[in-house]
DNA sequence: TCTGGGGTCCTTAATCTA
DNA sequence: TCTGTAGATTAAGGACCC
């Protein structure tokens, strides 16, 4: 059977859906980031503010100058989250296998579809519909044999595209286009390429193997090359989870005083572990990111004897990795701190900051009577077998 | 000149362990 | 018991992506 990936990718997605809700903004450059006269940089752009060579990733005052007259606004995070899970749901009414990749982008499998839908360009237009009429936004999307091809496939048509590449298609779709638009490809590799004088994915293509190798290793020379083939994977991963969750922030003017970085670390870490508990989450691993006066970046990390969620140790342990003395003593541009390493906890340890103790004996109580029920229906074996398949992970579970 | 925030993955080196 | 070594794990940095 024809494998089919589908790559869907929603158009300036932060400025597009300002717009939406705002009609006055229709018609004008909107740019989503930081303010003007901070520091900061291009979050999304819409079409209309990149005519004037805004982009994302471009720092704020460039941009400025560029358009002093484009709406700036700040990104919403929790309303691109709300609308992000209205249409991961729309996508899951097309195929239950959608791999988020971010809020505004999703690989789903749509193989085997045909009989049920219609071919892949019916398939493609018939996301573009449901996503449009729910949610009044556009998205691109590619359809090819594999990720590599939905992906670039959808940015070929880019705003509002559709494009499907049938596999005997593929080399020559590729042919053509530059290098820089192979996955994995940024600016340092591209300085490589540059010097070899390779710009296009044909000439990638006709180099002697063992070539690209010398320049680059052994394995992205092995990635691009198969790329310029067209061969890549065609596996969408259901429900993939997150392997860390982190928080920093970026001073106004850089800081010195040890008492602001503590607080500021008080608060990043507060907020880890806030997001850890929400999604029962427990890392034992402990990063601190460190940003110094001239972009001077560095980080440090510490694995703990057990996981954590608990603000306190994250705390802790990221102020003893700042206070290590293998660190350079210049004034603080970024602090942030994060956790990795999931691992299950035998038993979770309960929080002191959300239940007193009449509610945890309640809470216990209520446990004990819940488990009792169910070992009496069930059978211990039953109970048994639940709590294995719950400690194999929350994927699996 | 100016470079956010939240991630993943890879490479390399040091250290631990069998 | 000592020593050398291979493989695993940990730590740090960097490239890249959205």
């Amino acid at each position: 059977m024809q494998r089919w990936v589908g790559h869907a990718d929603l158009d300036a997605f932060y400025a597009s859906v300002e717009q939406r809700d705002c009609p006055e903004y229709r018609d004008r450059p909107v740019v989503v980031g930081a303010q003007p006269g901070h520091r900061g940089v291009v979050a999304a752009a819409n079409y209309r503010a990149r005519t004037f060579g805004i982009h994302s990733a471009m720092p704020i005052a460039e941009a400025y100058r560029r358009c002093p007259n484009a709406v700036y606004l700040r990104p919403d995070m929790d309303k691109y989250a709300r609308v992000s899970r209205e249409i991961f749901q729309i996508l899951e009414t097309i195929t239950p296998v959608v791999e988020p990749v971010s809020v505004d982008e999703a690989y789903l499998d749509l193989t085997g579809l045909e009989k049920l839908i219609g071919p892949p360009e019916v398939i493609g237009s018939e996301i573009k519909r449901r996503i449009l009429e729910a949610t009044g936004l556009t998205v691109s999307v590619g359809i090819g044999p594999n990720r590599l091809i939905a992906k670039l496939g959808s940015e070929h048509r880019k705003p509002d595209g559709l494009m499907v590449v049938f596999p005997d298609q593929v080399l020559a779709f590729l042919a053509p286009m530059p290098v820089a638009n192979l996955r994995g490809l940024g600016r340092q590799t591209q300085k490589i390429f540059a010097g070899l004088g390779i710009r296009t994915v044909a000439q990638l293509r006709a180099l002697p193997p063992g070539y690209l190798e010398e320049h680059l290793g052994s394995r992205a020379a092995v990635s691009f090359h198969n790329q310029a083939l067209g061969i890549a994977s065609a596996e969408v991963v259901y429900g993939r989870g997150r392997k860390s969750i982190s928080k920093e922030t970026t001073f106004e003017a850089d800081v010195r005083e040890h008492d602001i970085l503590q607080d500021t670390l008080h608060k990043l870490a507060a907020e880890v572990a806030a997001r850890a508990r929400r999604e029962q989450l427990s890392g034992a691993v402990v990063t601190l990111k460190i940003r110094f006066t001239g972009f001077e970046t560095h980080t440090r990390q510490r694995k703990l004897p057990a996981p954590t969620h608990d603000e306190r140790v994250i705390l802790r342990e990221a102020w003893a990795l700042f206070n290590q003395g293998n660190l350079p003593r210049k004034p603080v541009r970024l602090i942030g701190v994060g956790i990795s390493d999931w691992q299950q906890t035998e038993t979770e340890p309960m929080q002191a900051d959300l239940f007193d103790q009449p509610q945890k004996r309640e809470i216990d109580d209520r446990l004990l009577e819940t488990i009792d029920k169910v070992a009496g229906r069930f059978g211990k074996g039953m109970l048994q077998l639940g709590c294995k398949k719950e400690a194999r992970g929350r994927d699996s579970s």
